[in-house]
DNA sequence: TGCCTTATGTGCGTTAGCGCACATACTTAA
DNA sequence: TTAAGTATGTGCGCTAACGCACATAAGGCA
C-alpha cells in the first residue's frame, strides 16, 4: 500500500480545497485495480466513481461484432464515472483497467451529494469533463485522419503521461484492442518505432527511450489534448 | 420570423421551468444563422451561447493540413457553447452553421449566471452535455470501424432528426468536409443510396424517401446516439 | 529439461478509400 | 442565348490497413 498521503495521488484530489476534502475523506476507499478489471458496464448504473492513482483505465466502446475502440484514457489526472454527476448514471461505453495499479473510489450517492453542493468540487469536475471531451473529440479526429503509426505514438504518450515510470506493461494485442486495429498492425508500428530507437519492448513490456522523438512522430492530436488538460486542470495543490 | 412561441422552438427551452424561463426570456435574442456562419473559432472565448431552432450547427475540428472532421451536430435539441458553463470558455473546435435557418442566443455571462444557480437549468444542461458526449464518442467509434456508406447514412439521419422537413440543403462537397472524406467518396455513397431508392438528390438538395431503409443501412452508431438523447432529454414541455 | 502457452514477426492476396484528372450536366447571370 | 460557374459522375493507379495463415521466440511450469 502506498504511504503517500491520499490527496497527492490523484490530481483531482489535490485540487479539492480543505473543507470539501475533509468532508469526502471518510468516504474514500482504497482499491486495487488489476489488469482487465471492469469498473462499469455499458448501460449499467454505476455504484462508485473511481480515482486512479497508479492504474490507468480505458473507456472502451464495444461493437456488436465484438471489435472495440477506445474513447479516452483516464489516469491519476482524472475520475472514472462522470455520468454520475452529469446525470445519466450510465454510459454506452465500458471502463476497463488497462494498466494494473491502485486507486480510490467513493460511493456514487455520496459523491453526487458533494457535487450537488455546487461548490469548488463541482467546478473542478466540470473542467475535468471539458478536458475529457477534448480527448474524445481528438480521438474521433485521429481515427479519421491519422495513420496507425501516429495513433500508436499518441496512445503511448497519453498513457505515459498518466504513469509514474516510463515503462508500460501492455501487450500489442491489448493495444490493438484499444486502437481498434489489427494486432499485426500494432506489431508493424511498434517495430518501426523501435528501429527508430524511440522505444524498446519485449513480451508486454514497453520502455520509452526517446520521448521527444515520439512527440515528433505523432500527430497534432496529442498536443491538442495535452494543452487542454494543462489549461483546464493546472497542477497546484489546493489549500 | 417565426410566429411560434420561442419556448417550443428549441427542446432545451421547452424543458426549462417557468420561473427560470421568465428570468432568461428578456435576454434571449433571435438571430439568423446563414449557411457557413461561424459561431465560434477554436480557442476563442465565446461571447454567446446559441440555441438553434430551424438551423443546424456542426462542431468541426480543422487540422493543420486544412482537412476537417465533424465532432458532433447540434440542432433544435441542443445548445452550442457548452464550454461556457463547463468552465473552459473555449474549445479546440469550431462551430459552423451547416444548414441555414434561425435560432436564438444569450450572452455568455447572463447564461452562466443562470447555470450557476445550480437549479433545474444546470441539471438539464448537464444531461444534454452527457448526450452530446455520447454523440462524440460514437463519432470516434464510427470513424474507426464503419464504412463511408454507413457513415453517410448515419450523418443523414442525425441531420434529419434535427430538421423540420425531410429535405436537406447540402452539397456533397460540404458533406465530405463534415465526414472528413473525399467529395468523390460521398458521390459514390450517395449514388448507391439513391439507386436503392432511399433518397433522391440534385445539386445540393437531398430528399429522404425511405427513412426506415436508411436506418437499416447505417451502423449501430446512429441508434446508440438516438437512444441516449431520448433517454437523457425526454420531450416534455416543462411548466 | 522439455513441453506448452503466449507474444511477436512475416508474407500475401484483398479492399476501402485516396489523389488526381477530367467528363458531364444543371444554374445563373450577362 | 451563351458563357461561366457550380455540382455531380467516372476512371485509374496508389496506399494503408485488413484477414488469414503460419513462423519464430521467449517465458512458465511439469
Amino acid at each position: 500500500m502506498n504511504i503517500e498521503p491520499i490527496k497527492v495521488q490523484n490530481h483531482l484530489f489535490s485540487s479539492i480545497p480543505t473543507i470539501e476534502w475533509e468532508r469526502l475523506l471518510p468516504h474514500i476507499e482504497a482499491i486495487e485495480l488489476p489488469l482487465g478489471k471492469v469498473l462499469y458496464e455499458p448501460n449499467f448504473k454505476m455504484s462508485h466513481v473511481y480515482f486512479p492513482s497508479t492504474a490507468i483505465v480505458s473507456l472502451l466502446y464495444e461493437l456488436e461484432d465484438g471489435s472495440s475502440a477506445e474513447i479516452a484514457i483516464v489516469g491519476n489526472e482524472g475520475i472514472v464515472g462522470i455520468a454520475i454527476f452529469m446525470g445519466g448514471e450510465s454510459t454506452s461505453s465500458r471502463a476497463v483497467v488497462q494498466s494494473a495499479g491502485s486507486g480510490y473510489r467513493i460511493k456514487s450517492s455520496i459523491f453526487l451529494e458533494e457535487f450537488n453542493r455546487a461548490g469548488p468540487v463541482m467546478h473542478l469536475l466540470l473542467r475535468y469533463t471539458q478536458a475529457l471531451i477534448t480527448q474524445m473529440t481528438q480521438t474521433a479526429v485521429c481515427n479519421r485522419h491519422h495513420t496507425l503509426d501516429q495513433q500508436f505514438c499518441r496512445w503511448l504518450l497519453l498513457s505515459l503521461d498518466r504513469l509514474p515510470s516510463n515503462e508500460l506493461v501492455m501487450t500489442q494485442e491489448l493495444i490493438s484492442n484499444m486502437l481498434g486495429v489489427r494486432r499485426e498492425g500494432v506489431t508493424e508500428a511498434a517495430l518501426k518505432v523501435q528501429k527508430a530507437g524511440l522505444i524498446k519492448y519485449a513480451r508486454g513490456h514497453i520502455s520509452i527511450l526517446d520521448r521527444k522523438g515520439l512527440e515528433k512522430r505523432t500527430c497534432e492530436c496529442y498536443e491538442v489534448v495535452k494543452l487542454e488538460y494543462d489549461r483546464l486542470l493546472p497542477e497546484k495543490l489546493a489549500v
